[in-house]
DNA sequence: TATACGTTCAAGTTATCGCTTGAATGATGT
DNA sequence: ACATCATTCAAGCGATAACTTGAACGTATA
């Protein structure tokens, strides 16, 4: 039989103990921004509404699973992805969730289907058209995190400012915006405001992660 | 910003159930075991070391997740993967234990590389050798589980039965061995076996569930 | 109908997890 | 050296998970 047991036990353990600190609401939250590039404890403690202290410990537990890196920048501990695979598994998980849970069906139906009709946009698609020049491609998250690394060609402009830079735009040409990810409701929020001002946008796939961990390149700075 | 922040929580609440649910040693194993179909409650318990009542407990967290799906046979309940993507889930996960725990990558090279030298077969350049004759496919998990699924051409030679039928292998062909996956060793043992008595083996990339969620064509009966 | 068997349920014990609080550590700037 | 700030550690509480035991449920066989 399979020889020893022993060893094929401890692999279960480790990818159990892989899976468990994923098993986390906030250790999931956490990762979904740690996605977007390195982080300090106290950035992320805020953008979760955790205490540090909580935030913390919740860093640790997914550095010990492998999860995260740290490094120390003057006084800030800055966290990030070990490895740009972890995307991809947040990615196989929530499909796998999508697949599996009535619920997320209802969830995302009741916040996409109804607000966006549209399909997105596939990446390659959208690579394709930008070339061509046939679209604008903005960038509706935080400068901030716009800065960190953004799809060439893209402009900054985060969902506060949309209605107000509303004349940058070009009302011929396909609007496409882009934010944090699949679950992040900043661009499907930029499709809904721009249609009513009557252009025609639609939203990308996923984000910036899934576009990262594609291999398409990024700018940064 | 991100509109509601409710139906965000609730997703990442239900992404960490699903990781939750995968999250202990003893479901891990199970999974592994319902990759290669479905079972009864008691077959699984017999196949883990687990008691009944603890299986079917583990077995209806990973149903209550969306993993598993139950029928009842007669007086058994036959549990089978929700979706063959949970495959995939899993062996993106190992592939994850595997960048980042250093232990798993001891573990690994402790049982693979000192007893099975060789990289293993993709299973696109199988699929080539095959058709040209080239390669004996044999398969060493229990009849049972031979049954249940098989690579087209395959011989079914279980691990025990390996030593008794040398006879019927050429001793020419080069000689292919798979079973239920990357970490189920009965393949290492078999060609640790083959080789020291001067035949030519290796085994196939992981096993008989990755080969079925590849989408490549599975034999029963 | 009665019995056997596989499975699930319910209760109870032990261990672990998540969170808060308050103190300790480590780097920075005056 | 001192104060400041970000982070981590340590202790304690409440909640949840894992496992065992014994009983209940459903289905097939005598």
């Amino acid at each position: 039989m399979c020889k020893s047991t022993d060893p094929k036990r401890a692999l279960f353990a480790e990818l159990a103990a892989v899976a468990r600190a994923l098993g986390h609401e906030h250790r999931v939250e956490l990762l979904e921004h740690l996605a977007q590039g390195e982080r300090s404890v106290e950035a992320l403690a805020r953008l979760t509404g955790l205490s540090m202290a909580n935030a913390s410990q919740h860093l640790q537990q997914l550095r010990r699973a492998g999860l995260l890196d740290a490094r120390r920048d003057g006084k800030f501990v800055l966290y990030r992805l070990a490895d740009d695979g972890i995307v991809q598994l947040m990615s196989v998980l929530r499909q796998t969730a999508e697949r599996n849970i009535a619920t997320v069906g209802a969830l995302l139906a009741r916040y996409f289907d109804g607000r966006d009709g549209l399909e997105p946009i596939g990446r390659a698609d959208l690579v394709e058209r930008a070339q061509a020049g046939l679209v604008t491609v903005i960038d509706v998250r935080p400068r901030e995190e716009f800065d960190l690394g953004h799809v060439p060609g893209a402009v900054s402009i985060p969902l506060e400012e949309l209605d107000a830079r509303l004349e940058e735009l070009d009302p011929a040409a396909e609007i496409v915006a882009y934010c944090r990810g699949a679950y992040c409701l900043l661009a499907v929020e930029a499709v809904v405001r721009l249609r009513a001002k009557g252009f025609s946008a639609r939203r990308m796939e996923d984000g910036m992660p899934e576009w990262r961990a594609a291999g398409l390149p990024v700018v940064a700075g």
